[in-house]
Parts: C-alpha cells; structure tokens; sequence
DNA sequence: CTGAAAGCGCTAACAC
DNA sequence: GTGTTAGCGCTTTCAG
C-alpha cells in the first residue's frame, strides 16, 4: 500500500532508462535485447509493478473503455442487448462503462457528456430523447456513437435498428387472421420511438383491414418518472392498470396488444385475478419475446426481436469503425418474427 | 473534430496563466476575481472547451469510476443488484464500469487486474472464485473492495450477505411442514459458495427431521462452462434437463426444492411437458423470488432476498469506505423470507 | 539496440 | 488574486 512502482523505479534499479523498460512493458514490438528484456520482466514482477493506463492513456489518447447509455438494466430486454455487447467487447479486450438514463433525456445527455469527458471514443446508445443537440455536439467532436434499438430520424449515424412497426403489424395481422375485430391496444407512455412505431403498425393494419379503433380502445399510461418501481416492475404494474382501466369502461374486446411483453404479464395477472381467462375469454399478444414468455401461462405469444444479436452487431459496428475500418455509415434493420403460442386463440366466426 | 481545446488554449486567448483557467474550470474554491472568473468561463464556452478528465485524474489520483464485477448480466438477480449500485453510485457521482466473469474465475482474476490497471478505487464483487489470491493482492496494494452475494470465508474486507443456508432451512422446513417427506433437491454446479449453502441448510434441516436423503434425490447440475446459452436461459434448461435426469430414475418424490427461480421455472416446464401438476402432483418450491415468480402459473413459492437492497447497500458502504467515512471492515447478513404461493401443497397425511 | 528529452492535460505548491 | 513551475506515469521521436 505504499507508492505503486512505476517503470522509473524499475529504470532506476536496473541502471537503464525508462524507455527501455517501456518499450519491453508495453509490448511495443520495438528492438530490445532479449537479455534485458528478461530482467526487465523479472524485476517489474519483483518489484510488483501494475500498469498505470492512465498515464499510458494520457500519452497515446486511446482507451479500451467505451460507454453504454441505456434506458433501464432491470429490463430483460437491455440486459440481453448489454450482455451481447459485453461479449464481443471483451473479445477485443474493451470495457463497458454502464449508464442507465432511467428514460430521462437530461439523464442520457449528462452521461454523454461525462463519457466524452472520460474521453471515450465509442459509445453505444439507446436514446429516450428526441432532441439530440448533446448527442451531435460529441459527436462533432469525434466520439462515435451507434445506436440500437431506438431509431433516431434523419441522423448520419450507425444504427441497428429493428422494424418496430412492421412488428406491429405482424401481430395485429396474427390477431385479425385468428378472427379478432375487437383489439385494445396497451402501450407504456409514447415518449419512445419504438413505441409509437409498434402503435402505428397496429393502427395501420387495422385501418387496411378497414377496421375503426375507437379512442378508449388505446391505452397509454401515465408517465410517472420519479421513483421507479423498485427492480424496475413498473411495467407489469403498468400492464395491470391499464387493463383495469380497460375494462372498467365496461368494454370487452376479443384480444389485446400489449407493446412489450412485461406489460402483457400485467394484463395478463390481473385478468386472472378478474378470473377471466386466456385465451378463452381474452386473447394476448406481447411483444419482445423475453424468455419468460415461453414460461408463463399460457404461453405468450409475442413478437421476437434478436436482442442479443443486436448487442452484438452494435458492438461489433462500433469496433470496426473505431478501427478505422470504416465502412460507409448506415442502418441496419433488424426483422420481427411472430413466435405463436397459447395466449391467443382462432376465432370461430 | 480538431484537436480540443486545453486550459492553455483558452488561457493563452486571455493572455493569463492556465493555472488561473484551471481554478476557475476545476469548481476548486481557490479565489479569482469574479469577472475574470465570467471571462474564463465564457470563452471556455466559446471555444467550445471539454475537460479532459484523464489529465486530471492522472494528477490527482482520483477518479469517479468504479468497478463491479459480476457472473452474468442477464440473471436478473445481479441486473436487481446492480440496478442498486448503480443508482447510488450516480448520486455520488461515479460511474460504474461493468465486468462478466462468466462464471469464470480466470476472467474474474483478470477483470480485477484490469480495474486496478484503471486506477480505480473501489470495485464491488460478486466472486465465482475461492482462490482469492489476486483478489489480495490488488486489495493488498490499495483497492476496496466489497463483496456481495458470495460469502467469502476469513476475509477482511466489507461483506454484503444473505443468510443463504438459514434461507435453505426456511424452505425445507415449510416443505416440511406442509407434510412433505419426499423432497428432492436440484442446484446448478456448486461452483458458488451460495449454493453450496442453500443445499447445506436443506441437508441440516432433513437430518434434524430424521429424513435421511438419498444420493438420488439430490441432483446437481453439469458444469458446463464455455458456450453460455444465448441470453443467460442455462439455469432454466438445467431445471428441465436436472427433471429429467430425476423423474428418468423412476423416483418421484411429492416435492422439489429449486436453488433458484429460474431453474424452478425449467422444473416447472418440464413438469407441464410431462403433464405432471404442480402442485397436485408435485410441489415446486424456488430461491430468490424473482418478479415473474409471481406471474408464472402456478405462482411460485420462494425465498426472497432483498437484491437491490443489496445492491444499494454494498454501494453505499464502498463509497463511505472511499471517502475514508470508515467504519471498521465488518458484514452484514441480510435476511431471508418465504413467500408462500401456490407451488407447494399440503399433504393431508 | 539504448538513452535523453519532451509532452499528453491537468492541478498544486510556492512565489509574488 | 494571479503566475511559475513542476510533475502525475507513460510513450515516442530523435540521437547516438
């Protein structure tokens, strides 16, 4: 616990200079007679000598360390996205500096900006904002950022995104083709992009089926910032309001959408504690096919999207255009897939 | 995206000393004239000046990142415990930089090295290890660190526990007292020093019931490191594949204890594709009370630990220890609790 | 192959 | 109040 050695203690016992022993510590590939380098080695490790990346990082600029800003890490969803980033990050030797925004925009720009200042030069976002002036000012200023899962409109960036409202579609598409006309859509507050795109997926198909959604058949929770619910179960409480919400209208449609699956688990539980049953009574869809879909009962049938592919891919993205290996900036869209379960039942008409 | 501006950029324009700039732009309390002060923060602004806070740190030796160090991302219960840190970190201001050990005490051992090559303070670590020599040394030359979750016997540094045998107790003692007799125990590798307690208080419990256990009945996971399963979903296939490898011997005991959730979860699906009844048949009984414990069907029973407490906590007591608020090293042993739903039954005997 | 010296951006004594 | 200077630990020309 007394001072850490430095490569100048190291210089200093062994008579030479300091950028000997750099040049054999850092593994530069630069000449230096394998004897020496040996005592090198032997002293550093006697005299317990530990690397200090910051002076290193001071000099050189360049760091292993890259941020990750996103909305939320008790969600399933993100902790997939994170755990794919994670994966290929270490593969190439980087660390994950974590950031949760708890979906505030002030909260997202204020990581960006310590994150620039910690001068890492990638970062992979999911954004909760809509307006990106932080964002554009790092960026100006070299930081590269890919963004996932949150489309972010006209922006010269790399984004994996996925076709939310083509997932939207799919499933409202599923509902109809089971029978369904009587849909409720229930969704968490619009502020996400994400979200409004599923929305308009089902609005779009239901209007090409030439099917009127009245207003009190869509659902949209308050937003309550402030205190999330501890372990981030806000969306299963979410879920079950509005299903109260719902239904106290005295309205009983045939199915409902729920824009993510945590959201489906609380229409689904407080539909049970009603004693009406799914798929019998009440259809439900999800969408994200978390893997506890597949676990409840009935089985969830959901929207899949490759969370974990999507970390990865991000990831991925980020280091090679930190590499230089610059491909031209651009998007890619990640396809939905409609995983049919039990929680949704045909129709007969 | 030309170089960034310094302190001496800026105090070069203003033709005063960057000592002065740094004062003003550090928030130090040092005095300067107050209109000078505005002028320095106005053209920093103006030139569109960012702290470069490795400089800083590399000077001052202190630095607002922190470590954790955790198995899996996509577990839900570290996603809790980390939910945890991270919020009490960030009012504190630090950040916190995110390593997966996979389970893996290698990569442990080397994500701690890395930490410290970092020079970071403070790491809060959930140890898949029991060789902690590493761990000493780093702890050795400086570093604090705070355990979670994983009791580490004989070691001298803040512990956040649970009571994880007295929580393996609790459980069996219900299963007992519901009128079970036949109980069969599965758990993931005893790699953990949790686990090995959870079991430990099962076997002390039965024994001091007189039940003797069979071998059989006590089914232990392979390890299987190398490949995890996409999306962290191994323990929920140990609990159908540990099912399996139980019901197969012919044996079928009225209930099984689960060391955790999510391998409930898999004993619970297994059971249904089997078309075995919980808990008519066979009652379920799981470890940590996750939050779709609550929602799968039948809903779960379980022993809850307070995982963000946990988290708040071990955070909370890093940053007091960084601050030199010292309180002598010490642990703390949190508490289980059963919460009793509807996967176990009573044996009317 | 090795060394001397400069400097990355910042802060903290110490002078004035 | 402000300036001068040194130096955190490291790498990297440039000489030799």
């Amino acid at each position: 616990m007394n001072k850490p050695t430095t490569i100048y203690d190291i210089a200093e016992k062994l008579n030479i200079s300091a950028a000997t022993v750099s040049r054999v510590l850092s593994k530069s590939n630069y000449p230096v007679r394998a004897a020496l380098a040996n005592r090198i080695r032997a002293t550093a490790e006697e005299m317990n000598y530990v690397p200090n990346s910051i002076g290193r990082q001071l000099k050189t600029n360049k760091t292993s360390t890259m941020g990750v800003i996103i909305p939320s890490i008790t969600n399933p969803f993100y902790a997939s996205v994170v755990s794919g980033i994670e994966e290929v990050a270490s593969e190439k030797g980087f660390q994950i500096l974590l950031c949760n925004s708890q979906q505030n925009p002030e909260l997202e720009d204020q990581h960006l900006n310590m994150l620039f200042e910690k001068q890492v030069k990638g970062v992979i976002l999911s954004s909760v904002s809509n307006r990106h002036d932080v964002l554009r000012k790092v960026m100006a200023n070299g930081l590269k950022v890919v963004s996932v899962d949150q489309h972010m409109a006209d922006f010269e960036a790399f984004q994996i995104n996925f076709d939310y409202r083509k997932g939207g579609m799919i499933g409202t598409r599923y509902l109809l083709d089971q029978g369904h006309r009587e849909i409720a859509y229930l969704t968490a507050p619009l502020t996400l992009t994400s979200r409004q795109q599923i929305l308009q997926g089902f609005m779009d198909e239901m209007a090409s089926a030439g099917l009127p959604v009245p207003p009190e058949r869509i659902v949209v929770a308050d937003k309550r910032r402030g205190k999330k619910a501890e372990g981030g179960s806000e969306e299963f409480e979410n879920g079950k309001r509005m299903t109260r919400q719902l239904l106290d209208t005295g309205d009983m449609p045939t199915a409902i959408f729920a824009c993510n699956d945590m959201t489906a688990f609380g229409v689904m539980d407080e539909l049970a504690s009603r004693k009406i049953k799914v798929p019998e009574q009440i259809s439900v869809i999800g969408f994200d096919n978390l893997e506890f879909s597949e676990i409840v009962s009935p089985p969830l049938t959901s929207i899949e999207q490759p969370k974990y592919e999507m970390g990865r891919l991000a990831c991925g993205m980020l280091m090679d255009w930190m590499d230089d290996s610059i491909r031209q900036t651009g998007e890619i869209m990640l396809q939905p897939r409609l995983v049919a379960r039990t929680s949704v039942r045909e129709i007969d008409s």
